[in-house]
DNA sequence: CGGATATACTTGATATTGTCAACTATTTAT
DNA sequence: ATAAATAGTTGACAATATCAAGTATATCCG
């Protein structure tokens, strides 16, 4: 394997790890308020006043929509979510946060930034530069 | 929220949104020799001459014992692993890679820095300074 | 030494997450 | 107008996750 190869393998299962490693931190954030991760990340998805279609959320997590059924059915049986039929399209339903859904995201956020996460043993520099590769990386369309 | 926190926040939000986009590239790679994500990342964890306590897997993992016990099983069963007690502990278990799960891990990390994969958009510089700031982020000890 | 305590792993119960196949409703294409 | 595609749901089921309880082994300490 050449170098360049090292890097990106390497790369590779740091990205994992961090995100393992993430969830051992969120029974300080998002467990306490009883939310999985996935729950913890659809959360943070869903922006107060931008609906988002269910097929939308399906495809950013890569799943099929019957998974997606099922994990709104339970953030909506707890009131943190909305669906609602959209009037140009009637096969398709956006998802709304909930007064309740939004106040819980505010607080999640707060916490994700809060002083004892990995996050915040990085520079300011550090910071900017991971999110540009990041950005780079995900390539959001 | 101030600057810093927001590219915190935004950072976190991309590193859950690559794990997720991730997935969609597994058909191609895991899902083809019919992994899982997580057993993917466990195959990664596993050296080839580096046998790994089960405790220190879950500790990686953040997750419960039982949890790996499972995962465990269902390798084994597979052949890919193999559970041996250690002398010098004989409560601690720990695992190998089978000659089979050496020669599929090999095919994996072929296919994971293979050309089709997001990583391989980033240019050498971009993927090392990842990998720098991603270890200070998991802090292997 | 010996009993209490801690650690490593397993088992069983249960919830969540995930896939797939089949179905309904609606939209788009021909 | 019919056919094909898309959005979502449902049901069956497997994988992943947690917790509580149990077994076996190690360690601590009086």
């Amino acid at each position: 394997m050449n170098p360049a190869d090292q890097d990106a393998c390497r790369a590779w299962q740091l990205l994992m790890k961090f995100f393992f490693a993430q969830r051992a931190h969120l029974p300080s954030s998002g467990a306490r308020f009883d939310l999985s991760p996935i729950q913890c990340h659809v959360l943070h998805l869903l922006e107060p006043r931008r609906p988002l279609p269910m097929s939308r959320l399906a495809d950013t997590l890569s799943c099929d929509a019957s998974n997606v059924t099922g994990l709104v059915d339970r953030m909506e049986s707890r009131g943190l979510v909305r669906r609602r039929s959209s009037p140009e399209d009637r096969r398709v339903k956006v998802l709304q946060l909930t007064a309740t859904g939004a106040r819980l995201r505010t607080q999640l956020l707060r916490q994700m930034t809060g002083g004892s996460l990995p996050l915040s043993r990085l520079s300011l520099d550090q910071q900017r530069t991971l999110v540009k590769i990041l950005e780079a990386l995900v390539d959001e369309k």
